[in-house]
DNA sequence: CTGAAAGCGCTTACAG
DNA sequence: CTGAAAGCGCTTACAG
């Protein structure tokens, strides 16, 4: 391994030296700056980063927690990653996907021992005891989603009641007057408390009384099958309905599927609008779905430069909620009778 | 921060046999073992893991390199993931999953930060420039795939001979005679050499061969409107196969809806069998798919335990292909005309 | 069984 | 602009 010893003793100068001209932490003359890059050049330095942390008491590694082992890291999900990921490469950083159970222990335990400067959480809970965790812990964090009372917390989240105002509107616009949301399974217990699903249900009761229209609500699974079980009730207790949001992204799929299978045609029987989809969803299905696009990879991004920034000792950029944005497809039209 | 040095002075002992106490690593009297342990516990010591690697030379991180910003990470790397986190859980290591383009010099530069004690490589080609540069650095790695000839080097795979054949023979004993292989898109500059399409479609052409049947074999991207459009071509070219083997995952998922919805009942008039599916593909499709299912999850331990077993100086396990498995569901059945 | 000390490869006041 | 030196918090021969 070449160190800045070695690189020091070549370019005959001091490791401090060395040090200045690797991080452009001081002013260094011209000529001795280039022997020393000369000589980093020739040996092939690379700079230590153990050593760097440990000096420096940075290691410039940010943890993206996930909690790998309690289910498959959503497709919305990976939206976040990769675009915090990239964030984090122009600033200097690495944000690395950290496997963390789903309770405050086991990301205890992580910060313990001290590997990283900052951790971006997913999937907040409203009451979320990882937040409490990383709190106590004073370690710098910012939050995808967000607890029922953020306060000063940093957080970039979905503007929930904007996004349900949007895609409401489309489809009172379009004509549907029976409009069923299609919210999460509240009854799994680690979604009891999913702001998400918890924030669309008030939103869309608030939209639907302005728009003097009922508010019913299906909770459905994420996942394929609960979505075709979902078609089931729908057809079965709400026969008149003519439009359907659907928050579960994965549901979506089983929904479309069931409801074509069953003779519905989509959209002149049913609108489909997914409110906060992925980029792939919509070629999933067939037709290809009007979707709320997600505004994943600006939320990625926006998480991480706000982490950092606080990490610098900087003053946090404010909280930000950002609506998803209406993408047309064809999985939305007018209501089969005219009201 | 609470130190060794702090816990020491408690106790009474010097720092290097509190060392002791932590790691186990040398034998320390029962009585001064406790006083450390009372002192740790008191003052909720934890060991820095940073000042840990640099003594040790060991971070105890392990990397699983995935090229982020290409593409979106499939639900067979997820697999991996999940079930090597678990593992090197385990065995007293971090495994992450590190974003990192799909060249070799970004990888590079990684390694030359020595953050990271090894590396799981998945999606490999069968040249891989990354291979090359993980070899030249010296750094323990493991493969989840494998090169051309990947000679001594570490790696786990899919059996594909063996795959491929029981896919087969499940089909040929149902009776069918008319058989298309959908294998991965060629053309496309990431996968002309991908491995499990080469060695895929190469075990095909053997088995049909031995069956006396036509190695029928079309190219797919792995998304599903890619799947709609072999479908199309499946029906105008090959109008008399009864049967499909699917190669890329997501494809299956536009095959099986466009089948369908030109009026093909699957399985009465095609049977249906993906290849190398993860856990939650069958539930996507209606009808539940018959799958070949994925040996992802022993894969990825299998990984990393010879990645662990190498960096702690053992000798390396012997490289093992494992054949998915097939799992009954409702896409497979007898032709409808009897051979 | 336990301790004093060197050392891992950097960063960073402090001096000049 | 440059250097000598302390220090980050551990591990690990080496002695006893």
């Amino acid at each position: 391994m070449v160190t800045m010893r070695d690189v020091a003793d070549r370019a005959g100068v001091s490791i401090a030296t060395v040090s200045f001209v690797v991080n452009g932490s001081k002013p260094v003359s011209a000529a001795t700056r280039s022997r020393i890059e000369r000589a980093m050049a020739e040996l092939g330095f690379r700079r230590n980063a153990v050593a760097r942390a440990l000096a420096s008491r940075r290691t410039h590694i940010l943890a993206m927690a996930y909690p790998a082992l309690e289910h498959s890291l959503t497709a919305a999900s990976l939206e976040f990653f990769t675009s915090a990921a990239a964030t984090a490469g122009r600033r200097d950083h690495h944000l690395v996907l950290w496997p963390v159970r789903n309770d405050a222990a086991e990301l205890t335990e992580l910060l313990g021992q001290g590997l990283v400067d900052g951790v971006v959480l997913m999937e907040v809970q409203l009451d979320d005891p990882r937040v409490v965790a990383l709190t106590d812990h004073r370690i710098p964090f910012a939050l995808i989603g967000r607890t029922a009372d953020p306060g000063p917390l940093i957080h970039v989240d979905i503007d929930f009641e904007a996004t349900i105002e949007e895609a409401t509107r489309h489809l009172y616009d379009l004509g549907h007057r029976r409009i069923v949301l299609v919210s999460g399974d509240r009854s799994d217990p680690s979604l009891v408390d999913y702001g998400p699903y918890v924030r669309s249900e008030a939103a869309f009761a608030a939209r639907a009384e302005g728009y003097g229209i009922e508010p019913v609500v299906l909770a459905s699974g994420d996942t394929a099958p609960a979505g075709r079980l979902v078609a089931d009730r729908l057809l079965s207790e709400h026969p008149d309905a003519t439009a359907v949001l659907v928050l579960p992204e994965y549901a979506t799929l089983g929904l479309v599927s069931e409801l074509r299978h069953r003779g519905r045609s989509i959209p002149a029987d049913l609108s489909i609008l997914p409110l906060v989809a992925s980029h792939d969803l919509p070629t999933l299905c067939d037709p290809e779905l009007t979707i709320m696009r997600s505004p994943g990879p600006d939320l990625g991004r926006l998480a991480v430069e706000a982490l950092i920034d606080v990490i610098d000792g900087n003053p946090p950029p404010p909280p930000q909620l950002i609506p998803c944005t209406l993408v047309p497809g064809a999985s939305t039209a007018a209501p089969p009778i005219a009201p």
